[in-house]
Parts: C-alpha cells; structure tokens; sequence
DNA sequence: ATGAAAGCGCTAACAT
DNA sequence: ATGTTAGCGCTTTCAT
C-alpha cells in the first residue's frame, strides 16, 4: 500500500494532526519533532495525496485553460507562457482544446467545474454571453470581451489593425485585401478588420476583404482561401493577413503565382508569432508573453478574492520586415 | 453551499448510496427512482465533485504530459492528438513543460503522482535511466527507450535517416551537413544522425554535423548555428535538417546569402509538420497523429492492467517536395 | 505544543 | 431494490 500520513504518524508515535502541521509548518513545532518526521518521511518515501487535501481544503490549485487548438502557434506560445507562470505560483494546468466545438467547450467547462479547478483561462469562445456569465468560477477571458463583469486580457486589437493598414498605404498599395479567420466569432480581432475598413474607406484605394467560413485553424482551408482571392482580384498589391499563418500562405501562393513579395504584393502579418519561416514577415507583434502572464496573475488575484482591472489591453507592436 | 450528493438524497427521500448508484448506474434502480434523482439534480444544479470521487475510487481520469516545449510545433501538434484521445475516453490533461530543466522534469513528476494522476506520457527526457525505473507509475515513453521493461512509442528514425540522406545523394549532392539539436540527449532522434553517418560514409562525399549545445528550442540560437555552418562551409550543397524548424532556417539562411533552393543548395527537413511555409520542404514525416493516439492507447491500456507492446516504431514517410 | 474527532463528497462492501 | 457503515487521505476546529 501506499505511504499516508498515518503511517508518518505512528512510525514518528504522534497524531496525524502533528503530522499535517508540519506538512503545512502550521502552529508551533519543535524543530526536534520536525526533524524527526522528514526523516520517517524521507525513509517511508511518503508522497502527500493532493486529491485529500484539495477535497479537504476546497482549493486544488488547478486551473483550466480552454482554447482552440494547442497546435496553432499563437496559442502554443500562449499556453508555453500560461504554463510557466501558473508552475512559477504553484498551480498546475489542465489543457483543454475546443478545436472551437461548441458542445466540446461546454462539455470541458462542467468538466473542470467537477474537478474542483480554481479558476479557468478561456481562449476559446463560440458559447453564448449568457452561458459564461453562469459559469460562476473564477473566470479571465483572452481576446473575448464577454461582459462588462468578467476579465479580459487582449492586446490592442483596434490599433493593430490601423497601424498595418497604414503601413501598406504608406507603401503605395492600391488595392488591398483583407484575409482573416471568421469574423463572426465576437473576437475582439475583428477589431482589426474594423480599423482596416475605417482606413482605407477614406483614401482612393480598392479593396476586399476575405474570411474562412470555418471556425477551426485547417490549413487546406487557408490555402483555398488564398488561392480564391488572387483569382478573383489578381491586381491585388497588398495584404494584410490576420495572422501569421495565413500570411505565410499568402507569401506562398505569390512564390506559386510568380508574384514578387514585396515587389509586386506588399504582405502584412499578425501576432509575431516566433517560427522558423516568419522572421522575415512584416507584422505586428502582440505581446503574448505579457498577456499570457497578466492572464494568469489576474486568475489567482480573483481566486485570492482580490479587486482586478475589468479590462486590459496591451499595446502592440508594428515589426517592419522584408515583406513590405 | 454547494449541493452534493447528500442534499440530492434528502430532497428525493433516500440515501446518499442510491444517489451514488444511479450516479454510476450501477445495481437494480427502478426507472421512477432515477427518473427523480435526475430531476432534483437538475432542479438543485448538482455537479458531482470529481475530487471526492477520485479520492474514494483511487482513480482520477487525469493523465500527466511531460514535454519540452508545447509552443514547439512537432509537440503541439503530437498535444492536440493526445488530448484528443484522452478526452475521448474520458481523460483529462495536466500539461507539463520541462524546458528540458531537469529540476523542473523532477518537480513535476513528484507533482503528478502527488495529484494522483493514473499515468503519465513522457516525451522529455533530462533525467537518468534510473529515476525513470523509480517512477512506478503507468508509463509511456516518446522517442526514447529507455529500458525493457518501459514502453515506448517511435517512428522509424533511422529508416527516416537512410531517406533524407539518400535523397540528397540521389540530388547529386557532394557535401551534406546534418544538423541536429543536442544529440547527447539519448533521444531515438540520434538514429537519424546514425543513419546519415552510415549513409555518407561509404561514398566519395564530404560531409558535417552540427549541433546545438543548448537543450532548449532557441530560434536565435538555431540562427547562429547555421550561420556557422554555411560561414565555415560555404561550398555546402545539401543539408539535412533534424526538424522542419531548423530546415526553415537553412533555407531562410539561404535567402539571405543569396543561394538559390533547391539549385544550389538542397534542403531535406524532418518531422512534417504542418504549418505555413513547410508545404514546400522536403522533409521525413513522422506519424505525429499515429503515435499520439497509439501513446494514448497504451497508457490507457497499462492502467486498465493490460499487457502491450514495449516497443512500438511506426513507419515514416519521404516527402518529395520543391527544396531538394 | 499536541491530540481527538468531525468532516470534505463520494464509493463500496455488507446487510436486508 | 435500497440502506448502513466504514472508509479514501488529509485538514481543522476545539480541547487539553
């Protein structure tokens, strides 16, 4: 069987209770008697039950992250940050990916819920307003400004957006598309295509804007989705991707077309995600190390029954590289 | 408070035990009493405590995932398919990054077996052969064997050596460099490494290896080593990359210096990622989805009591694309 | 300074 | 078919 607490308890010959209080070094306690129950401890290899005590105490120190898919870079990176801040705290992760399956969100909050986490990170949002609201657990959102009550960390999506429209306006593009995921989704990246609009509506430029009508990250997607737009607007001179990932395709299928990059097609990024094959992309970067760690810190400020700041956005960054 | 199994038993006029039985649907239960048991729990919003229930069946339904890196696309992608599978049979994820720290792998460790965790699946290896052996917990291993008695899940590393290294050469290449991350890591990656020393030896060809001393994933650091690389052997004319990622940045590197891909130079990466800008690399792919389910499987199958396989190596696949 | 005892929420013999 | 009772391993009042 294994080794508990009781079995530290007898071989020491005090109670449990001693034992639990120098397992949480509560209360007043010899140094001698201290000494003598790391020792058992040590000798009986004793491993304490977290389950035991998180049922004991209410308080597992788990939290969940919800979001799409690990796989995307951005969220990799994301979670990279998460993980780190959450262990640095004494927390542990429970990884949750939506793939951005309604009843699989739904599904993975009731989950976390039976497993008694602290608090949930959700980066994944395709649940009505009305259904996070009754979520009734310490809850920060990313990206996803869910009501005026529950926390969000997202980074400047609004001035991203301004900032990489102008940069292709500044260059001279003359008809520009806009690329991105759906737009339906709520996202405060929509943001994004919001300021493209409000920018090049006033100038005398043509432009476009294209989405995916899916919700997941499938590449085949983008790539058709790239491969449709230059069919339909082969004059295009400038894009600004929504992402990263998508940019690469754009990159690629002008490398396909014989289209020079940034010659003949001007291409702008988003995220700044860090891979090999982005180095040289135009982009703006978002902060993700800051927002994964704000994330987090404001998780545990809430779990610790602290006042937090409603709303935060982050400042971005615009990267001026070899694609413009 | 929150409503338990108790107040559901009050409400509906039995004991906690018949609650507990048609939580489980286990024993005789009349369809009358379970029709009302389901009614009061959804009436009184009853989640029942996962916690509790672990506890008391010494069994949690979690399983722990040691890796390097999640924000590493070969790990990411090898993530969503584990979390896939174990959420399809009921399993939940705790997500570790070791940064290949072998503190941190340790800390870990002792952190899943004190959470309780029914296995773990380990695909970063910092620590020695023995304190893996002293683990004692349902164990499944990627790319490294590392005993007998431990099982492990691969692709056929050296096969995918033999691949890379006889395309180059069948692309007429007269000096190949290898490219690798730290192979002192006992990893089944150094196969490949093998596998191109075999290859090379025998004919009239030059060749290189370099590696990474550091064990982390470092983009800067990648940077470095093949600007190394072409700076101390600049009549290099193919190179066979350890990871897509590094690949990229050969040919990234290339760009820069001028050298045409695939006419100069001819790239062969490995892993087979999918990501933006890999579509057109040559490269080994690994059966990323395979081995994650199969790594799944296995550990599921270990805790069940089962007997499986102690070495599984799966096949991997020559991509033929625009880099060679 | 240390111990007894109740309890966290649920499960599982053993009874009936 | 349903109930009684004793745990699971730990924490935490309340005593002493």
């Amino acid at each position: 069987m294994v080794v508990t607490i009781k079995d530290i308890a007898e071989k020491v010959g005090v109670s449990v209770t001693t034992i639990s209080r120098v397992l949480n070094n509560r209360g007043y306690l010899s140094d001698d008697l201290k000494k003598k129950v790391y020792e058992a401890m040590e000798e009986m290899n004793y491993q304490p039950n977290e389950l035991a005590r998180s049922l004991s105490r209410k308080k597992s120190n788990v939290i969940g992250l919800i979001i799409p898919d690990i796989s995307h870079p951005f969220f990799g990176q994301m979670t990279k940050h998460i993980e780190f801040y959450a262990y640095k705290h004494g927390y542990k992760l429970m990884l949750c990916n939506s793939l951005l399956n309604k009843k699989k969100e739904k599904e993975y909050i009731d989950l976390l819920r039976a497993s008694q986490v602290d608090g949930i990170i959700m980066g994944s949002h395709t649940m009505s307003v009305k259904e996070y609201m009754s979520i009734k657990l310490p809850l920060v959102t990313l990206d996803r400004q869910i009501s005026k009550s529950i926390p969000c960390i997202s980074s400047d999506n609004y001035s991203g957006g301004i900032l990489a429209t102008k940069l292709l306006l500044r260059k001279k593009c003359r008809k520009i598309a806009y690329l991105s995921g759906n737009l339906r989704l709520n996202l405060l990246a929509k943001q994004r295509h919001d300021a493209f609009i409000e920018q090049v509506s006033g100038e005398d430029i043509g432009f476009v804007v294209k989405q995916t009508d899916l919700n997941g990250f499938k590449y085949k997607e983008y790539e058709n989705l790239v491969r449709q737009l230059f069919e339909e607007h082969p004059d295009i001179d400038g894009v600004f991707a929504s992402s990263d990932i998508l940019a690469l395709q754009v990159i690629k299928e002008c490398r396909r077309l014989g289209k020079a990059v940034p010659d003949q097609v001007k291409v702008v990024g988003y995220d700044g995600i860090q891979i090999g094959g982005t180095d040289d992309l135009s982009t703006v970067e978002q902060p993700i190390k800051k927002m994964g760690e704000l994330a987090v810190k404001y998780l545990l400020r809430q779990i610790a029954g602290e006042e937090i700041p409603l709303e935060t956005i982050l400042p971005v960054k615009l990267l001026e590289k070899g694609t413009t």
